[in-house]
DNA sequence: ATCCCGAGGG
DNA sequence: CCCTCTGGAT
């Protein structure tokens, strides 16, 4: 499939091209990051930074989410689309980690999964970025679509298959940060509508572009 | 019409 | 595997 060789190439680069400013939701409390996260689902991260301000300056604890209703949170959320069930899941979720988690994020995958709105998306940034465990590959459309383009997976687009090749290839180390300049790049240059091959410098190392 | 750092349910 | 949930940008 791809050498170790071009894989390197390919990690060194995106070091280049992306060295800090890695994750785009940044947020001092683990649970805020989680929720931020969830009104990520089909939304700009740019537009989810619009509306958590006067979220969390509402709702400035875990207790005050978990009591809240669920129609308010709607109204701050709105924009951010898929409103009512993100609103529904932040106040479940504030709730379980309350009562069945001490008040915390939870640091397993199988924890993590449980709580509603959730995925292995949510859940694998939160064990990157919060617990920062080794080997965490986040595979969200950007790092799914370029990944393929690259030739670094075999083109599936389900997230487990990419999960697993990835972790194949990457160092274990470096893989987290890998998935965020996947983001990155994904919104600056290989978009996923035309991507900018004239201005990609993964060029020497993408299928995408050298077969096409 | 298609995409945006998805998740849940059938 | 499929579908639905939803608003905003291009």
């Amino acid at each position: 499939m791809k050498q170790h060789e071009d894989v390197c190439s390919i990690v060194e680069e995106l070091k280049r091209l992306y060295p800090d400013g890695l994750c785009s939701l940044q947020y001092p409390k683990p649970y805020e990051l989680l929720f931020a996260v969830r009104l990520a689902a089909q939304c700009t991260d740019e537009r989810v930074n619009m509306v958590t301000p006067a979220l969390f300056a509402r709702f400035p604890t875990l207790e005050s989410l978990a009591e809240a209703d669920v129609s308010e949170v709607e109204q701050y959320i709105h924009s951010t689309g898929f409103f009512r069930a993100k609103a529904r899941d932040i106040v479940a979720a504030s709730r379980m980690m309350l009562e069945e988690y001490g008040g915390r994020v939870p640091d397993t995958m199988e924890e993590l999964l449980k709580l509603p709105g959730v995925g292995r998306k949510t859940a694998n940034l939160i064990l990157g970025d919060v617990y920062h465990t080794p080997g965490v590959v986040v595979a969200d459309t950007h790092c799914i679509r370029i990944t393929g383009r690259l030739g670094l997976t075999d083109g599936t687009k389900d997230p487990v298959k990419v999960e697993q090749q990835l972790r194949q290839v990457l160092p274990p180390e470096e893989s987290n940060d890998f998935c965020h300049r996947m983001v990155l790049h994904g919104r600056a240059v290989c978009m996923a509508r035309k991507p900018d091959c004239a201005n990609c410098t993964l060029r020497p190392w993408c299928d995408f572009y050298t077969k096409s």
